[in-house]
DNA sequence: ACGCATCACTTAACGCTGTTAAGCGGGTAG
DNA sequence: CTACCCGCTTAACAGCGTTAAGTGATGCGT
């Protein structure tokens, strides 16, 4: 009874979760309204707040569903790979193509609401996505400096400084179109090697 | 009579500018909106649509001032050091204190329109400050390449990854109000001592 | 089977947004 | 003195997120 509804009720917002990517894909997140995605379900505008509270929540769990599909990238190559360094390289550099890849996931993800997981002190108490797939990528790379093929530091620190770095090659990608940018391939590839070898523990000896 | 008709129109403009800028920094770029800025400046709505074309004419000056600024910044560290690696450290850090210091204008300036230069082509075409910005920006960095104290690289590839990096700390700082995010500061110091040393030429013998 | 309540949904509306068309008043040139 | 032009305003359009009120069907208790 009880339950079969709930599960309906499910149903409907897993409907219109499906409409609200298929908008953004089509039209991109600066075309996206809560008046259009009604009209491509078929329903009226007011019928979407019966099933999501706002225009924030249906944000918000586009961005779960954007974590969930980035950390199971992220598990399936930590899975194919044994050599830590390697590993790491391969999840940065996968990063950049799913951010290319995803481009308005990404945008909602990143460069919309600041705040749509609340406060950093609620966004560690709350088990959602983004943050189980973070603490994953934290210890990988914490993982690294503790084996020693990455230097000495904190954790949060040495992930943060990585991450940015691939963040940035996306957020650039994504957002000058008029900016003359390098294949955003060839940043990715430079941007990791630098950060690795020069937050790496040198082996090579030079000059 | 034209020429101070002009003249007049300008000095209009530039004040439109101050109340948006004003804006901006009170409210936030999110409540931004032509009806505010209006009546800041005691005017009817319509009224600024006789000085500017639309809303991305007003944001597009806004990156200009913004750019003037940033350029500034960095010419003034140009003057103050010799040492090319050194210079462009500095630049780099300083490049993400700036964009936290303006983060309503760096919101504006990267995160709003992609494309309010244009086309990639037309960009390098027209002499904008963001143009001029950029291209003192690249070649300083490809005088670090050709000194030695850089990798051997093509000038903008190894420019616009430097970038990348410093542009994802400040990315990183604006955009994610919910995350734990370490200091920025920090970030920004790991990350240029990362690069910079990943994709430097390596001095000091480690085993 | 009847009445009532609940539920899914809609219509109407509020207060915003960027932007355009039309109009109005005053100063200036012919 | 008239006619035009210039600076500015009012009114309006189409759209936005969101809320309050209403409507029609469905199912339940008696």
């Amino acid at each position: 009874m009880t339950d079969k509804c709930l599960q309906k009720k499910e149903e409907f917002r897993r409907e219109i979760l499906l409409a609200a990517r298929e908008i953004f894909s089509l039209d991109g997140y600066g075309n996206f309204s809560m008046r259009k995605l009604a009209s491509r379900i078929g329903y009226s505008p007011t019928t979407i707040y019966l099933y999501f509270k706002d225009k924030d929540e249906i944000l918000f769990c586009l961005c779960e569903e954007f974590y969930v599909e980035l950390h199971q990238t992220i598990l399936k190559i930590v899975g194919e790979n044994n050599d830590l360094l390697a590993t790491l390289r391969r999840v940065l550099l996968a990063y950049v193509s799913f951010g290319l890849a995803n481009p308005e996931q990404y945008r909602v993800a990143f460069f919309t609401n600041p705040s749509v997981y609340g406060s950093p002190a609620t966004y560690m108490e709350n088990d959602t996505m983004s943050r189980r797939a973070y603490l994953h990528y934290r210890d990988l790379v914490a993982a690294c400096s503790a084996a020693g093929v990455l230097i000495s530091m904190d954790g949060d620190t040495l992930a943060q400084v990585l991450w940015a770095g691939v963040h940035g090659v996306v957020s650039a990608a994504l957002h000058t179109r008029d900016f003359p940018l390098v294949d955003p391939a060839i940043l990715a590839d430079v941007m990791v090697t630098g950060l690795l070898t020069g937050l790496g523990i040198r082996q090579t000896v030079c000059i």
